[in-house]
DNA sequence: ACAGATAGTTGACTGAGTCAACTATCTTCG
DNA sequence: CGAAGATAGTTGACTCAGTCAACTATCTGT
């Protein structure tokens, strides 16, 4: 079904016209630098390109670029003729020139490509961490919402834990689970507690964390704990809502159950609250069954706790 | 003294850059409809300029645009031929001509002004509204981070301790620490306990914490714990890199003591390592007392552990 | 085998924008 | 108070980024 929203209001285009005048002058600024160069605009954007994706034929590079085949050409030309680029005959489709970066090529870029990267690191260098977080949040809340080609999204990795895992993990269930389920500090607390307690009593042969991260950042995570020497405990699994939807849930939980079976536990128990809609279809469908269920007040709201076990 | 935030990670930097070439597109596409019309990008700038500031000398105009004053002088001169604008002799100064749109110029400019606001409009359209408020929260964000004529920087305020807290200074100390003394996840998951603990057990006629916070950002914090009835204990000084030298430290220690004075305590304990520097400093001038040093392995390292004292 | 499409090149051209030289006017300084 | 220097705006000459069309070579589909 489609959707069929309601017309923005006016005060809401006109902030993002404000913005797109503003960023506009932002990134002028940058390319301002750049241009301080003695390659103009474009000419960086071939050989960025090129560095990037090449070899490309000429009729891709032009597609990618939006430029006119001519004007390509030439340019193309320019730069064989500095020794940056070879141009060679596609074997496949005689029609087609192959065009990639020489050695000379990618070392006249990469002064290029670091000043660009300077003056963006420049930029950032003005702000605090936080402040940075909060630039990157902002600036991957505009792809998401406005790139309708970036789907499917670049892949996840897991990882091991890492500093500066722990203290992020507390913080953005703590932020999250307040938004989206209004529980108060005292479950921040809980996640605090339970992180380090892993970190503090970490046995690397019977336990273990995993991290989703893309591009840089954390979108997921689950610690598994030894509860006895026959039971596994998973806990504090959470996905990040800019990352839902894209089975990292349910990856975390496999590798639980992987790692669970191959270290020869024979259970792997978890507590969860009903609310927590779903995180309860993952495990329901890994296998989970539901062992035992109590009311209690916890978080600043009235919940129902749940245990559930998978036989392994 | 000046700021030195850490440089910021590459990471970092390569998303800014991945997003500026997303959003020029997105103007790029933006500003290709609004060329459907009669008038060049750079003219209807002009004519933007002039229908939401005029009227504008020609000099003011150029200067807000970063236009060429003689190419400027060609634009206008076209302008006035359309009867577009009306150009008079400043009475004050005859070296300036006056800039102002005329009935015809706001007639021409209103469907290009529409027309921009509707491709603006047809983008939004495509979100639910929820996704519209991401959108301007984000790009607030970013306005708001990047813009330098953004106030001088606002001081900051000490607040009580709010969700997401806890968990952003466990990360950024166990982030801090790493980088500034190479301490392991260890230090993370102590401070991660010790702050749950806080949360826990917190007893607000005793006890305190203070966040320092800049621009909506966290920039130190500091906890008061109550130790026995007759000793208070001062815990996680912290201040961001970004924001030392403003006396940030110095404030959250004096909040302390005289929390700690009003409360009839009448200790104030602190445990801290040698190595860090600048918070001993900000201890001995507010007068405590080394009591006890002991080495110990912690974090990693090998440290010198030191407890002061100070006599309400 | 041929028509139509694609890839790439080159010629001719437009127009956005730059740079310099000029006139008129204002401000500052000796 | 006059002259030098700066500012405002205009015009001439020019560069060059980029567009459009015509062309050759090659590939694909009927």
């Amino acid at each position: 079904m489609s959707r069929m929203p309601t017309p923005p209001a006016d005060h809401q285009v006109d902030r993002i016209r404000r913005f797109n005048r503003f960023y506009t002058r932002q990134i002028g600024l940058l390319n301002e630098g750049l241009l301080d160069s003695e390659y103009s605009l474009t000419e960086v954007r071939v050989l960025y390109e090129l560095a990037y994706r090449g070899p490309l034929t000429a009729a891709a590079l032009g597609q990618d670029l939006g430029l006119d085949a001519g004007y390509l050409s030439r340019i193309l030309r320019r730069f064989e003729g500095r020794g940056l680029i070879d141009r060679s005959r596609s074997a496949e489709d005689r029609r087609q020139v192959l065009v990639s970066l020489t050695d000379a090529g990618r070392t006249t870029f990469q002064p290029l490509d670091r000043a660009s990267a300077a003056q963006v690191a420049a930029m950032l260098s003005g702000l605090s961490a936080s402040e940075r977080e909060s630039l990157l949040q902002a600036v991957s809340t505009i792809e998401r919402l406005l790139d309708p080609i970036r789907k499917p999204e670049e892949p996840y990795i897991l990882r091991s834990l890492q500093v500066g895992d722990i203290g992020w993990i507390v913080h953005r269930q703590g932020v999250l689970y307040a938004q989206e389920y209004g529980w108060d500090e005292s479950f921040e607390a809980l996640v605090a507690e339970i992180a380090a307690a892993f970190v503090k009593a970490y046995d690397p042969i019977w336990e273990r964390c995993w991290i989703a991260e893309r591009e840089g950042e954390v979108v997921g995570s689950v610690f598994l704990v030894r509860h006895s020497p026959e039971v596994a405990k998973l806990r504090l699994l959470y996905v990040e809502p800019s990352a839902r939807g894209l089975g990292i849930g349910r990856r975390l939980v496999d590798e639980c159950i992987g790692f669970a079976k191959a270290k020869g536990y024979r259970t792997l128990t978890l507590w969860t609250n009903d609310v927590l809609v779903s995180a309860r279809r993952i495990y329901q469908a890994a296998g989970f069954r539901l062992v035992k269920e109590e009311a209690h007040r916890s978080f600043g709201k009235d919940l129902v706790g749940q245990t559930w076990d998978l036989t392994l």
